[in-house]
DNA sequence: TTGTAAGCGTTATCAG
DNA sequence: CTGATAACGCTTACAA
């Protein structure tokens, strides 16, 4: 049972021929004769041969790999980022090792080492929150491997980018809410060294603004964007003061967390204090009320940058020259924002 | 810029020894120099040498890499098992393909062909719903892979597996819908030919027969195991028929496509109707009512699978003994299930 | 159309 | 402690 994989040599011994034209015959080669292909095809079925990709890698200076880099693989918008991702890939004879940086900056570092070591053709990378600097990402581009930026990208860093216009689609559901009439808002969101949430928080601002709110005192707190530290820290502020009309956070998760507070507190929602998020989470759809939120093309986003990232693969030139593509996300209007008229 | 990736003959070049100095100093080895190893060590920082994995597997005969494959990976379970199967492996210096069947057999043997070529030095593997044979594994085997199945596993498969305890959860979730004093039950679940489907099934007949409820007629409709699907077949029931006094859909989402038939009918959850779910998504703790369901040990289940693979690999036996580990999932009750005193 | 031979970057073995 | 050499399995000029 122990017995070592077939190899090509194995076939090309067993029909008296060699190895290369063994090779060539696997690969379809054109000038190999219809015949010795036969041959070389039922011989290879019959020793259970399985052509190994390490040794061609190797060979050929390349693998057939990706890697990817996302902070986290159970977050809904990043598990359909991964699909899309693959839709485009495993056509393409690319297969994906995903790792998940957790949002540490020490694990992200460490992942892409072991993706520069492992060879990988490409790498996509969305940053993790913890990450400021990108020079981990610059031995990346040392190592001559295409690196394509998604969602959490990194403007210190000439390379391909995939994002959302996280400004717009906050600016259309800011502007939303200003339309259905609310006047007072708290702002709830994850740090703000992290682009996509400053970028949220700009849109807001820029809505505000066109309503000559910007004077106005707004409460606006920053956290780990989690359903629990957004639902402590409403349940403190419900103690001290007073509620906006309404409650814009700036993730799902968190906008999930306040009207918990909220509804434990029997403030009603959308009566009382009116809440959107943003990202639509499965849940945004099933919780009670719906939740008014803004939908990000995941997949889509996971197609763009791994179209982007083949292209560098693909292209023969020595100097790429970085594109961007921005993905509009758009605006769902639930029951959470409507104001009873 | 085009510059080739440094080697460790670079380094050997450049300090005047060889490269198997080199290598033993980069791997450490006792028996060189601490005065060649500081040398080697800096000169390979200078000229950013990067190891080169490929051609270390292809000597050594393995990959440090692992494949995977699930069903679909923007399941909380399976994204969850998958942060569980990286906590083991990444330490042990391993590291993932993931890749998705997508429920489809089709994809699945193709996945595996991908692994089994890419040379992992193991695989783990949950079986789409449309997988009825297993040749396709014994093709691992062949290669002398070590495979792990988890969760949806196969009896015909003689190797080391992880599952649920599905049938125990059942149980234990229908015996307390008895205890609430509920009599009449309708089933709802993904196909029965799936392993985790019957035993689910099993568990809620075993209960229903402790109280001899087994000879009433009990609705009971199987399908894929979404949202829409569970939604319409009670749209259609609702019309037809008169309703259980309780639901048990043998998933969080059927069970919220249930809850979502009954509310656009002003039927109460569970006041009208009771309704209960299985595997505690994270939106079973956000809707309302909160959804009675069962909890399964996600993370845990990728760690014991992980580390069964590990000891697989690093067994240096020829013959591996297949071992199974049965995780005890764990009853949540929630409101959906509460009956009115 | 096929064979020959060299080499991808490492590491294991044997020798010194 | 270090060096020389071969080999892992495959691909690809160059020859024939």
């Amino acid at each position: 049972m122990a017995k070592k994989q077939a190899t090509i040599q194995d076939i090309a011994n067993a029909l008296n021929i060699t190895a290369s034209t063994v090779s060539r015959a696997l690969n379809d080669h054109p000038k190999i004769s219809a015949n010795t292909k036969e041959q070389v095809w039922t011989t290879a079925k019959k020793l259970n041969y399985q052509p190994n990709h390490i040794a061609s890698s190797l060979r050929k200076g390349k693998a057939n790999t990706i890697g990817m880099i996302v902070p986290r693989i159970n977050r809904h918008f990043f598990s359909n980022v991964i699909t899309g991702v693959e839709s485009v890939l495993n056509p393409a004879g690319f297969n994906l090792i995903i790792c998940q940086s957790d949002e540490s900056f020490q694990r992200e570092k460490q992942n892409l080492k072991t993706l520069i070591t492992s060879r990988v053709a490409g790498i996509l990378v969305s940053l993790s929150i913890e990450t400021k600097e990108v020079k981990h990402l610059e031995k990346v581009q040392n190592s001559h491997i295409p690196l394509v930026l998604f969602d959490r990208i990194s403007d210190e860093m000439n390379v391909s980018k995939v994002d959302n216009d996280d400004e717009f689609g906050s600016y259309e559901l800011t502007k939303h809410l200003l339309n259905e009439g609310y006047r007072s808002f708290m702002w709830i969101g994850g740090p703000r060294n992290s682009i996509i949430y400053k970028n949220r928080y700009n849109g807001y601002k820029k809505a505000l603004k066109e309503f000559k709110l910007n004077d106005t005192k707004f409460d606006c707190f920053e956290g780990t964007p989690v359903l629990d530290v957004a639902e402590q820290y409403i349940q403190e502020y419900i103690k001290q003061k007073e509620l906006p009309e309404v409650i814009f956070a700036a993730s799902d998760y968190m906008a999930m967390g306040v009207i918990q507070a909220l509804q434990a507190n029997k403030i009603k929602v959308p009566d009382d204090v009116a809440v959107a998020g943003y990202s639509n989470e499965p849940f945004a759809s099933l919780i009670s009320p719906k939740l008014t939120t803004v939908e990000q093309f995941s997949e889509e986003m996971g197609r763009s940058a791994a179209k982007l990232l083949l292209e560098e693969i693909e292209s023969e030139e020595d100097t790429i020259i970085p594109r961007k593509t921005t993905l509009k996300p758009r605006l769902i209007i639930r029951e959470s924002t409507i104001k009873k008229k």
